[in-house]
DNA sequence: ACAAAAGTTCCGAATAATGGAACCGAATTT
DNA sequence: AAATTCGGTTCCATTATTCGGAACTTTTGT
């Protein structure tokens, strides 16, 4: 009995629900998720929570500044978010190493250099070297994307162990962004195989049409933290043998930044 | 009796929290405002949990993304905070209807421009057009400056209320940052009425040293939303005769930003 | 003016957070 | 090497919060 039930409590907790945090975090997310700000009934409709409790946990977020309201009660997310962001990106060791990796690699290909980390099923942003201009958009850093079709998210997933790989692919839901995207999780598993054969990861034009990329994977070697930079550009500029170029810089860059990770993070295990 | 007990509560309250998530956010407050990131017992230090408790609330942030752990079982701001920031700055409404008038103003300036909103006792950066270059330097938006120093804190709180304003001064923490930073209440109070005799507020190196800017205030009829728009420049270029002629300028950009939002946000109430 | 939908408040029941104490493991001291 | 301390983690009965249905109020549309 008791058993039966632990069970199916673990099974449930496939989509798990850090308690209260993890409920507000899902009602933040489908905000997120919206390109016009809900109302109130759009949430309610999204989360699958009663009114009166939804209501209270809006209020909440409100109160925190995580969620905003509108004066045609509509929600759009909160301005203490992007207060946290700046501190969590100005704070980051990891990309705070990477930095002048990415620079290298940005002025030994001309084009543009991305650096970003796994979290979950998708690719988050962390940093981002382009052009001649200063640099940092602010819309493209942050910025997340789906692991399966861009070159940072499936070099990233090439260096997790075969049995989360598996775990992984399975909560994906794929969308053909391009004709080129991988749709199923078998071709995605194959070339993963591929990747790791390899050592990088090529983009080709499976987000966006006209955009290809080289990418190399880095981890750690607790196995928690999974990342990968890449060098990205327009189709007509960027020939395959032109990828193919810059694989020993997008790995080299990766290795540089993985040592620099050993030394300045922690000897420590 | 009721009376008392509601008054305490009141009273109390000064120093709200909301419940669980009000306590989630007060740990990740804590980590933010560090430079160095923290251990468990760091954190344990400065916050008032008990040990158990604070250990599973910062599991939950972890879950959640909102935290990173390092090897070393020190915390960082999590990565999640950045996706989110990047929708929160990408969706608002506010920050994209103001954005060519602040195009506007830096053209007819030359220098550096900010838009900034007033949340409790900061200024969190929305925007920021500056120099020749690109633009938006991640580490300046999102920034959360003290009120009772900046421009923009300034300007914005100048639209609030009378009682608001009491309210808000006494839970300044005042910190000398230059020879010209306002450090009392009185100070501050009698600023203000001049900020709203004049329209606009001005930073005399308040904040830093060699840093001067004119700003005017932005606030939504309904009384929830006050922000402010300043054109920032180094002292040995801005002299006060400058500021003085950017005054109208800027004030006409506060201007047209509202009638903006009247238009475009609702003519609803 | 009326009806229908949207948003808000209440309160007993259900659930999740609490926090003290015990436990583990890795440094550090004896 | 054995013992001790310290940082971190787990457990579980108690307590406080959240939950959620239903009633109520306001807004929107006809």
């Amino acid at each position: 009995m008791e058993d039966t039930r632990a069970k199916a409590r673990d099974a449930k907790s496939g989509e798990r629900e850090t308690g209260t945090l993890g409920k507000a975090m899902a009602v933040l997310d489908i905000v997120a998720s919206s390109n016009q700000p809900l109302r109130f009934t759009d949430i309610l409709l999204k989360s699958d929570q009663p009114r009166g409790t939804l209501h209270r946990q809006i209020s909440n977020l409100v109160e925190e500044g995580l969620l905003a309201v509108n004066r045609d009660h509509s929600y759009e997310l909160g301005m203490t978010l992007l207060k946290f962001a700046a501190r969590a990106w100005a704070g980051n060791h990891f990309r705070a190493i990477a930095e002048p990796h990415l620079a290298r690699l940005h002025e030994e290909t001309g084009e543009t250099v991305h650096l970003g980390v796994l979290r979950g099923t998708e690719v988050i942003y962390l940093d981002k070297v382009e052009g001649r201009q200063a640099v940092r958009m602010y819309s493209q850093i942050g910025n997340a994307s789906p692991v399966y079709c861009t070159g940072v998210g499936k070099a990233a997933m090439s260096a997790l162990p075969p049995e989360r790989i598996e775990a992984l692919v399975n909560t994906i839901n794929f969308r053909k962004f391009t004709d080129h995207t991988i749709t199923t999780p078998r071709a995605l598993i194959a070339e993963l195989a591929d990747i790791r054969a390899a050592g990088v990861a090529y983009d080709r034009e499976e987000h966006e049409l006209g955009i290809r990329c080289v990418a190399a994977p880095i981890w750690s070697n607790d196995g928690n933290f999974h990342a990968g930079v890449s060098v990205t550009g327009p189709a007509y500029r960027v020939t395959f043998e032109a990828l193919d170029a810059w694989k020993m810089l997008v790995l080299r860059t990766a290795q540089g930044i993985m040592a620099d990770m050993e030394t300045r993070l922690g000897p420590r295990a």
